[in-house]
DNA sequence: ATAGATCTTGCACGCGTGTGCAAGATTGGT
DNA sequence: ACCAATCTTGCACACGCGTGCAAGATCTAT
């Protein structure tokens, strides 16, 4: 079984010509020996002055800080990882690029989590196999946590890649997984489409038509299937729906216009996994076919994208609470989290104009 | 001089119920001595088996693979960066994430770093107070390089954080800064907004608009001051302009609602420091005074995002070079970059029907 | 076959900090 | 002023790997 891993290394010493000036009195960078000297303290009492709740008086703590600040000092947090194994990291897993609300998640993600001492390795995984290698570059550099929050991978991939390498703690973001080694902070999504299913049943639309996104073999949403099920459940038909190749709206514009082109008999409303294809559809819905929200035709969306706002989207969708979610993220990277409500986060319909 | 930078620190351990489990062989995971032990060489050449052009023989290095891939082990950077004083890791500190454009730099920046050997640190600046503080956080990580890409800093905050401790490299991208210690990588600006500037005239508009961006001290764009001293120069009159607090569409619909609301007499065009304005300002016009582009009043952009080119935008605008300045800026961190071309950058007006 | 050139390998030392322990300093009560 | 309890401090060792050097192994040419 071989795999093709690529991995990384600490490439070779060559030319830095434009490097930054180093401090001129040390040489180099002040370390917590040279604060120690200073301050006349051992370098232990250097660290300790750092680390909030450490046995350390007021007095020398000042006296350290102080040496600090005048040699420019700040403790090395790669030695710092190295010694105590904890790298205070979270790499951040993405491939969808073209969604919207990755961008909401990311900057939610990056503030609280740096508020709360962690920083955020941000890692671009180009397709589903690419997924372990980035697995892998993260677990190099010792991460407390890697998050994933985009579609590309599949669980049998995360079983390689956690087998293979050390990834403290595989978190799936806004998604689910089978897999028993990893864990899901999500909304009940299934709730929540039912919430929609409902909506939609309940404003008297007849004829839907749902817009999935990639169908990849697991660890994707459930909307589609508690979509259609909760409707077959109630009118005993099972609707029509189109699946797209990734969230990005161009593509649901694409893909929508396809449908409406190759079948005559058009839905009364267009529910959608998301706002990213929500926003594709109501383009291709009014720019190819003069078709308008609400008066001509519905859709809805999930997510509420920033743009969902806007007066020519005005649309109807699902609020998750992000905030929440990375709060709870934050629970779980301190071990703090109550594990069993980590898949259970309830948003809330925001009704608009567009259905 | 008291600087309120928060240092960071790696917390004390604490529990780790839901940690992933460890190779059960060795109790933790695999080292390069563990690595060494079972190919039966030395630590040295297992290192040297991982690391491309060095002094090894083909025979070991394909023991030592053999022995790594059976345990699983790669290579820990951690300790690498430490020993090297190298990191392959860059900072990318970004603010507004409003504006699409950031999107496009994130996905090319971190897709084109990983693919030579750079992992990317993603710092969310709150402000510009934030920024000596994120610089602060990314160089107790020993990062190769700081990239700039935000708006919300200015030189003088620089220099405070460059004084105070080690950034190899400050890298502003898509920006200028009359900071000497830094290095920007961006279009000549001048010329491209001169180019439409150029464009604007030629197409015969006479009453133009410039909305422009938050008006930072320093390290900002020159497109305002490029278009109105250009249209100056041809027509002696300066033009009125807006300046925006974010490149945020939805404030941009405001300023631009505002101003028309505020101003009857109405401008034939209006000129926007970038497509997150520009897509606010479209808003602003079509649904709040019915003015539709072209046929009741031009827009024009500068960025090329993606949903310029979508059906209810069409929007003229210039496209920079992403791609090629990113190459440069891993030019940068080789050491093999022209430091003369960083800043002269052209890309291309796109023309479309909006102006 | 042998000397010299080249390739390959092992090693001492260092990178800057965390951990747990034991010695030293300080405090409180009598 | 004295002892015990508490607080504070210094230290040996460890974390995993890079660097430069020198010894060992292999190869080339005569």
């Amino acid at each position: 079984m071989a795999t093709d891993l690529c991995f990384r290394y600490i490439g070779s010493k060559e030319s830095h010509e434009t490097e930054m000036s180093m401090d001129p009195t040390t040489g180099g960078v002040a370390t917590a020996d040279d604060v120690a000297k200073r301050a006349g303290v051992s370098r232990w009492t250097v660290n300790r002055a750092f680390k909030p709740n450490a046995s350390i008086s007021t007095k020398s703590r000042a006296k350290v800080m102080a040496a600090a600040e005048e040699l420019g000092y700040a403790p090395d947090l790669l030695a710092a990882s190295l010694a105590s194994d904890r790298s205070n990291l979270v790499a951040l897993l993405i491939d969808d690029f073209a969604n919207p609300h990755k961008l909401q998640i990311i900057e939610q993600l990056t503030r609280i989590l740096r508020s709360h001492g962690w920083d955020t390795l941000l890692v671009n995984t180009l397709n589903a196999a690419d997924t372990p290698s980035a697995l892998l570059a993260a677990s190099q550099r010792r991460v407390d946590a890697a998050v994933l929050i985009g579609v590309q991978f599949n669980d049998q991939e995360l079983e390689t890649a956690l087998g293979a390498r050390r990834v403290r703690k595989l978190i799936l973001f806004a998604r689910q997984s089978e897999n028993p080694n990893t864990i899901s902070i999500c909304c009940d999504d299934k709730a929540a489409m039912t919430t929609i299913a409902d909506y939609v049943v309940g404003q008297g639309y007849k004829r839907p038509l749902f817009v999935a996104g990639p169908q990849t073999t697991s660890a994707h949403l459930l909307r589609k299937e508690t979509f259609l099920s909760r409707w077959h459940h109630i009118h005993t038909h099972q609707p029509p729906f189109v699946a797209v190749s990734a969230y990005d709206p161009q593509l649901s514009y694409q893909a929508v216009a396809d449908h409406f082109r190759a079948n005559s008999d058009h839905p009364d409303i267009v529910v959608c996994e998301n706002d990213a294809l929500a926003m594709g559809a109501i383009d291709a819905l009014r720019y190819e076919f003069n078709l308008n929200t609400p008066n001509d035709i519905a859709v809805i969306g999930f997510d509420d994208v920033p743009q969902a706002a806007t007066p020519q989207y005005q649309l109807t969708t699902y609020r998750q609470p992000i905030v929440e979610m990375v709060h709870a993220l934050v629970d779980v990277l301190k071990g703090t989290a109550d594990m069993a409500t980590l898949n259970q986060f309830s948003g809330q319909l925001v009704v608009r104009t567009s259905a």
